[in-house]
DNA sequence: AGCAAGACTGAATGATCATTCATTCTTGAT
DNA sequence: ATCAAGAATGAATGATCATTCAGTCTTGCT
């Protein structure tokens, strides 16, 4: 594991081979919180280490706790940081005035919620994760819920609009974005635990079928 | 941790204080995975320690590695388990032939995916724990997409079958199951990790309704 | 009753991990 | 150029965990 050349003096152990840095500490916190999503992801929640996440981040050990103060916080903010960014992109495309056709904005909204590369992937890793210990820790419980909450009111509100708009008959806005964001929710696992199965090309067309069949004017 | 009377000549260390018991092997594998599944519900899959779950079986430590050689081959032999069982659960529905009403099969699956009690829920912690590790564990991966898409299979079949009953255009069978089944993950994991927001009642009125806009002739 | 087979136990072992902290290094002010 | 502040390092520490195995106990057979 040691480099072969342990006892020259080679001032640099991070692989670009610069020397020590001395970086502000909101950098130091993200390159961090970075390394760990890069982590979760290739090895799973359980299987992270401070010493794989340090090293994934070229840095030292040490560096982790001096910003986060221990590995529960350092998860902790993790998840955090991607749960606001997943829901400030839903939440800026659903308040965004870039967009005035509803229809538009729904479709920008599955755009978001089901496109982009591979970074998604690893994000969508980290997310159900965290999901997965979220039964047993009511810390991560509450990150989840708080940042949700908004989401989903926004969202029910852009269905009643829609409703509205196209004076849909029987049909419940609150219901029908509970019902859109667990499918979302569901597409998400699909990608994540049998991709061979469902691609992201069919993921989009069932979310879209769903939204056609209850917003039969605004969607195609 | 210890008891108080260690030295005492106290046979039992079971919380019972019965005498040490030998048990056909089946039996006691599935003590242990019973265990397991309990503590993964209590405390988190990367929590899990394998004293842990003897203790919570009431057993000692070497007899989880005399039946499971390993604690990843016990925690792999759960994952099984719990997704057999639940998927066994859903194919004797739509396999059986105790119900003939189509309609009312689909009442069936819905309530057995979406009902039951406390123990549900340590399921359904059991099921997201696993998942959140399958993007970075192929073993999980293949465990439960084996499993999956024989139930796949048969809820395409069940919806062609409905389809055809009631001569509805334009639904695809294939792509309605995809959706169904994701709508029902997605409520899954709303019940478990915001639980607040989402009862069992309401969850069930969501895939109902679901249901219903495909299939209106059949549900109601 | 006596005995062999093997189920069961739990202290011991060695490995791994989070966390600490004495030390080194960088930066910016004087 | 010098120095103080504090950012960064990584070997050391102590705790925890999976796994082992020498020995104990139970059961069923003779």
């Amino acid at each position: 594991m040691s480099d072969a050349s342990a006892t020259v003096l080679d001032v640099a152990s991070c692989s670009t081979g610069k020397r020590r840095q001395i970086r502000p500490k909101a950098e130091r916190r993200q390159q961090l919180i970075d390394a760990t999503i890069r982590c979760i992801a290739q090895h799973g929640l359980s299987a992270v280490t401070m010493q794989m996440v340090t090293r994934e981040a070229g840095l030292s050990v040490g560096i982790a706790n001096l910003h986060f103060q221990s590995k529960e916080n350092l998860l902790r903010e993790t998840l955090r940081y991607v749960a606001e960014e997943y829901h400030n992109g839903q939440i800026e495309i659903m308040e965004g005035a870039a967009i005035t056709d509803l229809g538009d904005r729904l479709d920008a909204l599955l755009d978001f919620q089901l496109g982009r590369g591979v970074t998604q992937r690893q994000k969508m890793s980290v997310w159900f994760a965290y999901y997965g210990e979220a039964g047993a820790r009511p810390v991560y419980q509450k990150i989840v819920s708080t940042v949700d909450r908004l989401a989903a009111q926004k969202l029910e509100a852009l269905f009643a609009a829609i409703i509205r708009e196209g004076d849909y008959q029987d049909v419940d806005p609150r219901e029908l974005a509970t019902g859109y964001s667990a499918l979302i929710d569901g597409l998400h696992l699909g990608l994540l635990v049998t991709p061979r199965e469902l691609t992201k090309r069919r993921a989009r067309s069932v979310a879209r079928d769903f939204l056609r069949r209850a917003f039969p004017k605004h969607i195609y």
